[in-house]
DNA sequence: CAAAGATAGGTGTATATACTCTCATTTATG
DNA sequence: CATAAATGAGAGTATATACACCTATCTTTG
């Protein structure tokens, strides 16, 4: 009688190398990052943004006017993908791109509606970011925010 | 002469609001997933698996077979992402889905050639993991998974 | 200054992610 | 036992993500 799957001495070592990839950085990351995501887009879903949208904006604010490459540098962000996360942004009136000096580039700024939509959704923003860092507590969430942006540096 | 956006006290305010936003935990955690998924996505490319497939299958090998509710649930993450994501799987013939006794459910099973992907992958995966933990160093990395499951625990 | 090389950006394609709605089946209830 | 409630899963839609390839413009070089 032959070994079904789950008996082969081939399936006992894939088990163990699958549990031991649980500690993935990658997917425990992930994980997170679905689960914080799912977390702030809630907590933001009455001012009809989303979390991702709320960091563009945030960073328009900050930073316009700007380039496409030079705002994707800054969010650590393929290029391509911000083409596409701006065109939704352009299409609710959050955002404009007029062509620079440079006539190969795009600058992009918010504009006021972009700006109202901010300002609407930053205390709900607050509420769900005191939520967390209430919860993990400030320590551990300062070593948290630490612990990411190494982990940034050492992959970038 | 009227203010330029850039001079009003309103946009001061949302500025100051913008960069204090750089310490959203959701978006930094979400900037570390992009670049650890690049980074692992880059490291698995010559397996043709990525590192979100890689996942998939160590969590077959462990726990087939299994519903895709049940799978989700392990995963943290929502049934109908993962009804997606099994589909290319399935395509890629790394997968199967049987109906169960209950005729509902329909129970995942990871295929031979599936097996054989996870353990052409499995050095490929290890390198770029120690490529991180060395570059976070030991007790950094562990701290780092620590904090990424009680942030999930605190906002599931 | 014209041609080669470099650079900024967009498009095609594929995958990942989740919400809402719908359908099929099962379980609970009268 | 027939109907209502609950449950498991898929489809429609929208957004996020990135790689490979292409085009337009600018810069460098002969």
């Amino acid at each position: 009688m032959p070994l079904s799957n789950k008996e082969t001495p081939e399936h006992a070592w894939l088990e163990r190398v699958a549990k031991g990839a649980q500690v993935c950085a990658c997917g425990n990351v992930r994980r997170a990052s679905r689960v914080l995501t799912q977390f702030y887009d809630e907590a933001l879903r009455e001012s009809n943004l989303r979390i991702s949208q709320f960091h563009l904006l945030a960073r328009l604010t900050i930073h316009e006017p700007i380039t496409i490459s030079q705002l994707a540098e800054k969010l650590v962000m393929d290029r391509t993908t911000l083409t596409r996360d701006l065109k939704v942004l352009q299409e609710k009136g959050w955002a404009k791109s007029v062509a620079g000096v440079d006539q190969r580039t795009r600058l992009l700024t918010i504009t006021p509606q972009g700006y109202a939509k901010f300002k609407e959704a930053v205390p709900l923003w607050e509420k769900a970011q005191a939520q967390v860092t209430n919860g993990l507590g400030s320590e551990r969430f300062q070593s948290l925010l630490v612990h990411l942006k190494e982990v940034v540096a050492a992959t970038t």
